[in-house]
DNA sequence: TCGGCAACTTGATCAAAATCAAAGGCGTCT
DNA sequence: AGACGCCTTTGATTTTGATCAAGTTGCCGA
């Protein structure tokens, strides 16, 4: 997952993408690297923005998606229920990934903003007649798509067999190396997640990763401020409290 | 998941493909549907049979994957490994699943047989040249990575969220309607996972399966011969058993 | 400045699954 | 047939994390 954010960054520097896309600010990564200026242009004509408070749906579980989005800004969760209302955060995205379910007109799962958040939204005619003359887009959403298979694999191994302290340190080192991909991996940085949202993600309760959390402070592996500000003395440590070898 | 099955399905049938690829059988679904029969027999030229039998590795955790493959028959377990050696299985691939890791040159998984499996190969290279020229490949390659990444979603939730007796009922479900794709959901089946591989498929111990295997038994949702040989009486039973709404 | 509320923490107890331990099947090799 | 080995089941006990139940903390609006 290292590799692939270096990759985008990559693309984002070496290719000459004209900002037409601005509008939207989609032009700092997302899908827009592979398009020509024309058709560049034609898709910031019809991307729309959108703020979306923490809490807020961005697409309802079982829905028609009707649009694919640029994630600008903030951090977006997706989840699946049972019947009986227990929850289960499936997977996080961060700016600048791009969301959306090609080829699919039913969503299995609810994306819902964690903290404020902005996108950018193309309308799914759009992005599909684009994936149709440009060959190099569908290879960008296809990235796309087998990196969120490799995270989401990574994540079976965390649900399944590590412990609850494991649990929460991986949870922490994911925010770490997410929340600010432009500048590598964060020491210190404020959680997008409600320990509720963290239990969701970690298939805990909220008591169980107060406690850990606790821990893991009396532990020295992180300070804590606010209950949402973190800082990691030493990321090593909290890797190797994660099980991440 | 069923829509894809039911997809895939239509395409065999559906689509006019010369039976060149009958070198490897490759024919019963894979990747060959989207290529011209001149395509076809380039492929079917550069494929090689391969017979694994249950345990041997077919990609090994950190090497470098040379090779795609069809599965032409058997289930192939896609696990990762903690330090310690704890383990989980993330995917099971069924015939006629695709294997491979487009655009990847490490595997991040191990792949293993379960069972006496049949596999055929592509060299990387054939299928790189191919997806380069058929921009349709690369549209079914980029399915089979959404449907499994649907797939590690679904499982997420069951890792999660799930109790020890609805993961077996999930599991039992899930080989029910995979094990032989070609004739829908099976009512009677063979396990292709030992109790072990359960267990590491589930996120739990192999006692702790055997004994919500018994239970089930107990309960009249399912009958077994030989630990292995399962019989399903309703469907609808084991769904509601696995928290399946 | 004071409620009031929501999010978080902490404590006590309980239950589900893990662990430890011992049999019981079943196939294979001699 | 008998002995060995592997896989599976069953039982007893322990542990981890869930559940139930108070408290804190911090934030917002009156």
């Amino acid at each position: 997952m290292q590799i692939v954010n270096e990759h985008r960054r990559k693309d984002i520097h070496n290719s000459d993408i004209p900002t037409v896309c601005a509008a939207c600010e989609a032009r700092h990564g997302g899908v827009c690297g592979t398009l020509t200026p024309d058709q560049l242009l034609d898709l910031s004509r019809h991307s729309t923005r959108r703020s979306i408070e923490p809490g807020r749906e961005v697409i309802g579980q079982g829905e028609t998606t009707e649009s694919y989005a640029n994630i600008i800004k903030g951090v977006v969760k997706l989840s699946k229920v049972l019947a009986d209302g227990r929850q289960q955060i499936v997977g996080l995205q961060f700016a600048p990934d791009f969301m959306g379910r090609p080829f699919t007109r039913e969503s299995a799962l609810t994306a819902e903003a964690a903290v404020d958040t902005d996108i950018c939204c193309f309308p799914r005619t759009v992005i599909d007649r684009l994936v149709a003359e440009a060959p190099g887009l569908e290879h960008r959403l296809h990235e796309q798509a087998l990196k969120e298979l490799d995270e989401a694999r990574d994540w079976m191994l965390t649900l399944g067999r590590k412990t609850a302290q494991e649990k929460v340190a991986s949870f922490l080192y994911i925010i770490a190396t997410h929340i600010d991909p432009e500048n590598g991996t964060a020491n210190e940085f404020d959680l997008p997640l409600s320990r509720a949202d963290i239990a969701d993600y970690l298939g805990l309760t909220i008591e169980t990763v107060s406690r850990q959390i606790t821990k893991l402070r009396k532990d020295n592996v992180i300070r804590i401020e606010n209950s949402r500000h973190v800082n990691v003395p030493s990321l090593d440590r909290l890797m190797h409290v994660a099980g991440i070898d």
